[in-house]
DNA sequence: ATTACTACACACCGAGTAA
DNA sequence: TTTACTCGGTGTGTAGTAA
């Protein structure tokens, strides 16, 4: 059996919900593949017998579950067809949270010199004291957890007065489509991971006329 | 041709460059494939033939570009991969666009009862009268582009008194972070793809006080 | 070195059919 | 209804070879 044919079939499987487990008739697998009945039939024979699936007669019909070793076959076509369709693409985030007022350090920490002159020189612009926060909403603290594992613009951290101050990861980013500045992933918050901080050259505040509660979409640029 | 075969073949294709355009012998390819130069030669050939790809001869060698059609394919087995791997996140796509005011045909549109009928049973709600208008951004846009080859909820077209009327695909999505809605895929719109017409239960405008000019996120769900 | 034709072999598909 | 066997036709791959 053709590699291609075995791809081909796990997809449409898969498709169907093969990867937790489907009840389906060879007859209707058949029209999926663009097969006879008989056809279909050998080809889920084929397949348990080369370990893709595991199978077995549920109801009259064939049930089917992709095995692991089928699962890894096309999930390492998906991550190869990712990288070729994400590659030269600028990999966009945009996470969404809701405007709250935090403890107001932000406003120390952005214009210490030892911070500042490094926002200056690696996000081309001085930050205006004190940052944006956001309460991210649920899918947007999972693509926060994706740019923890990217590659930023980083912060160093530097020891001043026997005190030290932590590193960041930075990520330009575009404030409701208008302003344009980046968002601190922070080395050592006191916020959870569902909030993110937004810096800016000037008050997003004042500029986007926000209040507390207020939605705000930030757009990541890579 | 089979289809697995074609996929298969694109897919080692663009593994290589074939998106941009690349100089390949068959014998190379062959050994891509899995095949004889030979039969790498032929699939060259029928590849063309079906218009999958583009291909010449230079320096010797076959050079070999992948076409729109064959490109299109390839991303579509690429996005059905990736909703079937990535479904756990329940985002697709977080599109953004300013709202404008439009033909004023969607209200016309949606109270048609050869649609209403089929929002209502696919969508699960009776839509608002009217459809809010969205200038897209230059990355939705992009992503707009991308939905159009997804499988979505399909909205059938129908002849009514000698005057057809045109299907649509849609997509359920959350306006704003707030209101659930959808957003629609017109076959034979008047807009261009910079356009994105969004539905909702409610009068979206009012609910979100939106006046044109104003940006609106329209988070797209699975 | 290339590409790609012709000829032939065989793997694969579907019809018929059994269970 | 199912699944899945046998068997015959054919699509697909390779070898040989030309250009």
């Amino acid at each position: 059996m053709k590699i291609s044919e075995v791809i081909y079939s796990l997809y449409k499987l898969a498709k169907v919900g093969a990867i937790d487990g489907v009840n389906i008739s060879t007859n209707e697998l058949g029209k999926l593949l663009g097969l006879s009945q008989q056809s279909a039939s050998r080809r889920l024979i084929d397949l348990e017998a080369l370990g893709y699936i595991y199978r077995e007669i549920r109801g009259g019909k064939s049930y089917v579950i992709i095995t692991e070793k089928g699962y890894n076959l096309l999930k390492k076509f998906y991550l190869d067809l990712r990288m070729i369709f994400e590659k030269d693409k600028n990999v966009l985030f945009r996470l969404r949270g809701r405007v709250f007022t935090g403890f107001g350090e932000g406003a120390y920490y952005t214009s210490l010199p030892g911070y500042k002159t490094q926002f200056v020189q690696k996000l081309g612009f001085e930050p205006y004291p004190g940052t944006l926060n956001l309460r991210l909403d649920l899918e947007s603290i999972k693509m926060r957890k994706e740019l923890e594992l990217l590659d930023g613009i980083i912060i160093h951290g530097f020891e001043h007065n026997g005190r030290t101050y932590g590193s960041a990861k930075c990520f330009k980013a575009l404030i409701e489509n208008k302003i344009k500045g980046a968002i601190l992933l922070i080395e050592r918050t006191h916020y959870g991971i569902d909030v993110l901080e937004v810096v800016a050259p000037v008050n997003l505040r004042k500029s986007l006329k926000l209040k507390d509660g207020d939605w705000v979409t930030v757009t990541v640029l890579i």
